[in-house]
DNA sequence: CTGAAAGCGCTAACAA
DNA sequence: TTGTTAGCGCTTTCAG
């Protein structure tokens, strides 16, 4: 359809050798002739076969972003947040949305390592030896964000287990005497990937099974709506601790159906800081995720070079806690 | 990194040709043959290089999608349908998210379009004769959704005029006395893309324009929520109409600030119909994008041959007026 | 049924 | 300063 370096050097009557100097500025062309041959790029509207340029030179400046679901405002903000990184650097993105189904999570990988992509960064719904397998498979630089998948892929991700360990000791120093962790464990497959709710969970654990004051209860299934209707509130002061602000969004509105109030009623608290939060009553208690950082260093880990021995580096980065009216 | 097709063929001990009979089930080769190359594929973990297929075939099977910004959650709802539909059909996407920047935008474009996609889906905040003209070299496939660039793409929307013309009129027959419509107008150069916003914006003038009884107002710039601090109110019942639930919500947080209620002191109606819209109270009156819908469609024209003489199809879809209890 | 060879558009090494 | 050529990995046509 377009026109190519070939018929651009048949118009400028130089070969192509003379082209690729003129549009690369490799030194070795006349300052003339590099005019010539970019006024007729112009006229004739050449635009580069930049697979043609990927198949040649064995880099694409792609990278390919694999996310559970962009609904949830978090993702959206995160691929934001990634692609202006990332076009900063010349680069440009390839984004899956896994849905959190670990056969389009596979699909979208494959499909972007066979278009050769130069690294990819994965939040993952998947993990094993299986999975680890597969992704050794891939043979691309891969750098795995907030959901661990082992200790072989350089990771970037939240300290979940200590922020919800503070998190909880200041509930519990606020007065309230039972706790519930609410986090979707059961919805999953044996190989889904729970990472970040895990240690979320063993952060909690680690604040009120230390604290004989303190009941402590775990929601993990898809029915915590219902099982939170069940539940008896008044006798002992109660929080509710989500794993998500959507989590926390869903109950609220489910309380508020009931005519409860929070927090007098029950204690809320999320996770995420997700924009939406800024429209809702009260506000509600949450842990902001530092998603800009969190990019920045996904993509740092992916371009720098590392030699093969090294062990892949693990950061954690440190969320804030923004304390509302929920808790 | 990989193994390729010319490894395998010194692997089996058999031509390229032979090679790829075998991977693209064409005939003429022996099933023994088939199965022997086949075997050696899974065992070598060959991977097919789609840049190369791709500069082959001349087609990549890639749908390139622009869209303004992933935070609002419509555009995240409408990115993950039209993954779907694209991914249903083995195609894939390239995204570029234009942060309603027209750099950016014509970055995006740019990039997807020397990456060879077989069709670009886009959602612009360009359009004129110049941006016509930069569309036309790109020599692609284009189909235009929602906001409309000009009749020689095709595009996909939705009757903007007539829903805020309907609407109007029944926020009227409710008894509004002064109607206010919000869209973000200065906010823009020249030459962006303010179709929607000033279809939306003629139905509301047929609306109210043509019934004496009824002020009208627009507020276009980015400083409404001043104007609207400085608004004098209760003299008579007043209904502000928004081009998105974002500057409804905006507003609503706004009022409540200082002590007023919706629908009791002022009438409030949104437009997009965000899942946010979930958590908020009073539920907000808005209407519904068919995002499925246009999804659907935009692919179907991209895909669908057209001769070169016809027009490009013009396609108004039909959005659906929920009422909530903000007006 | 299989092999050989050309070519997609671009780059890079080597000649001239 | 410029031209020639081989080749990235795959597909496709033409011979055998």
């Amino acid at each position: 359809l377009g026109i190519t370096t070939k018929d651009l050097a048949r118009i400028c009557g130089v070969s192509l050798g003379t082209i690729d100097r003129a549009f690369r500025n490799r030194p070795g062309i006349k300052a003339e002739t590099r005019e010539r041959i970019m006024a007729a790029a112009r006229a004739y509207d050449y635009k580069p076969n930049l697979i043609a340029k990927n198949l040649r030179q064995g880099r694409t400046f792609e990278i390919g972003l694999v996310v559970h679901d962009l609904e949830n405002e978090f993702f959206a903000q995160l691929v934001n947040e990634i692609q202006e990184i990332v076009w900063a650097k010349q680069y440009y993105l390839q984004l899956a949305v896994s849905r959190r189904d670990a056969d389009r999570e596979r699909t979208g990988l494959e499909h972007m390592s066979g278009r050769n992509v130069d690294g990819i960064i994965l939040f993952s719904v998947c993990r094993g030896a299986e999975f680890d397998e597969f992704l050794r498979k891939l043979n691309r630089p891969i750098v795995t964000i907030a959901n661990k998948i082992s200790g072989s892929w350089p990771f970037v991700g939240l300290s979940d287990r200590r922020v919800m360990r503070e998190l909880t000791e200041t509930v519990i120093a606020k007065g309230y005497e039972r706790l519930v962790f609410v986090g979707p464990l059961r919805r999953f497959a044996a190989s889904a990937n729970l990472y970040q709710i895990e240690e979320r969970y063993a952060g909690f654990l680690e604040a009120c099974g230390g604290n004989p004051l303190v009941d402590h209860l775990l929601w993990a299934g898809g029915d915590y709506l219902e099982e939170l209707r069940s539940f008896e509130i008044g006798k002992r002061r109660t929080a509710i601790l989500c794993c998500s602000d959507i989590f926390a969004l869903e109950i609220l509105n489910d309380l508020q159906g009931r005519g409860l109030s929070v927090p007098r009623d029950l204690g809320l608290m999320g996770f995420d800081s997700i924009n939406a939060l800024k429209y809702v009553k009260p506000s509600l208690s949450t842990v902001v995720y530092p998603i800009r950082q969190m990019g920045d260093m996904a993509f740092s880990l992916l371009t720098d070079e590392r030699r093969d021995g090294d062990d892949a580096p693990q950061i954690e980065l440190e969320p804030k806690i923004t304390w509302g009216n929920s808790i």
